[in-house]
DNA sequence: GTCTTTTATCGTAATATTGCAATATATAAT
DNA sequence: ATTATATATTGCAATATTACGATAAAAGAC
């Protein structure tokens, strides 16, 4: 018990859970909006754009990079983040081909 | 501690990521996969199609119901399920409007 | 070399999620 | 009214996630 039951669902299903599952935390999403706006990509200032401790930042930044989304260079002293472009473009396609699904209408609900 | 921090996030993105997390379990996507494809919505069957615990998925119709991404309609004994169109439309609009916003070009990855 | 700065990892506590058996509820059929 | 069927809810155990202090690791400055 307790366990999300994998061995039930498609490869898909599971891909794509665990990729909507990185989306689904607040500081995840500010961190990804905050490199999509910034033009450079030097990212140690996250820890004060967002108010979380440096660990907690790092962890989140790391389940990140571990779903590709984003991509961390070593610059120096400091980490340069930023998002992993390919990745984002097929991310988009990846939801599209969800929501291109379209629901049959029926008259029941 | 372990709590998340929503204060620190803006109302957006506290939204998205709570639907981001609805998508984020296999059993509630194959839920939805069979709510696009079947043509009839009861959905009495989802219990032998997906082989979990009949308690378990009743949870997770509850919190696909909670995010208004399903409605429910009773139909005598059992429940009719289906997507809730308006709001389907509504998601696509939502996540691409993230995923339009594209990663400034950088050299430094 | 030592010191400083930046990021990662470890350990741990608090909370959330998942899954299921048991039970409750609601309606239909008899 | 009793029984059968379908779904929801409750209670609980197992596991996962979130957050953070403490500490480690890595690289530049001196």
């Amino acid at each position: 018990m307790g366990v999300t039951r994998s061995d039930l669902f498609t490869e898909k299903q599971n891909e794509f859970s665990k990729i909507a599952k990185v989306f689904g935390h607040p500081a995840r999403l500010a961190i990804l909006e905050y490199l999509l706006k910034s033009q450079t990509c030097i990212c140690g200032d996250l820890v004060e754009e967002l108010g979380l401790a440096q660990a907690t930042i790092s962890q989140h930044l790391k389940e990140l990079k571990n779903a590709e989304i984003i991509k961390g260079n070593i610059e120096g002293t400091s980490v340069c983040y930023c998002i992993n472009e390919d990745k984002w473009y097929a991310l988009k396609g990846i939801f599209n081909e969800l929501f291109d699904r379209y629901p049959s209408a029926n008259d029941c609900c």
